[in-house]
DNA sequence: TTGATATATGAATATATGTACATATATTTG
DNA sequence: CAAATATATGTACATATATTCATATATCAA
């Protein structure tokens, strides 16, 4: 439960669920890729980026002057069709 | 994914969850059952229980001393499976 | 090597959330 | 009615989270 909460409060934010959301449906992206998906400011996104992977939600890779994310708890895009579910009562 | 920021961050805590869980199984439970089993001082989970009523995501009612707290959006108690999966990785 | 691009980091601040404490209210019981 | 019980509420304070801004670092291209 305690493992429980600490993960649902590293997604529990906008733009957190939005990069999740997108990155469920790609393999990987770029910070500025999303940057202007999410319409999210370049070191506003890095913070965030930078806590989920340091939590181990988000995955990795750095290449040239690129750094890819990945989601990699695939499982945690499961729980927003939770709750999309929920908001259909 | 506005929606569902508002819902996991009424939930994401532990107390929270620890109520979820409970009443996941429960038809519903007093504050007083709740206090004791969560182990959770009056006050603040009155101020717990409140908010998440205020929020749709607990039921309520009240009879005598008593008040009665149920899950309402009972595909909440799903999230907590989502991210049980997730620990297994 | 210089400048541009991509990203990260740190510090300052704003805002939200959690907690404790005192007190209020409503109900029941004697 | 007075005391006891169950719960809610308000306020203050601590702590966590989000946001902004300035700046650092690394890579690439000319």
């Amino acid at each position: 439960m305690d493992e429980a909460a600490y993960i649902l409060k590293a997604i529990a934010n906008e733009t957190r669920l939005k990069a999740i959301e997108r990155l469920r449906h790609e393999e990987e992206m770029t910070v500025s890729e999303l940057m202007k998906e999410l319409n999210c400011e370049q070191s506003l996104l890095s913070h965030h980026l930078t806590d989920m992977r340091a939590k181990g939600i988000l995955g990795f890779r750095k290449e040239g002057k690129n750094s890819y994310y990945s989601l990699r708890l695939k499982e945690i895009a499961n729980i927003l069709d939770c709750i999309a579910k929920c908001k259909c009562n």
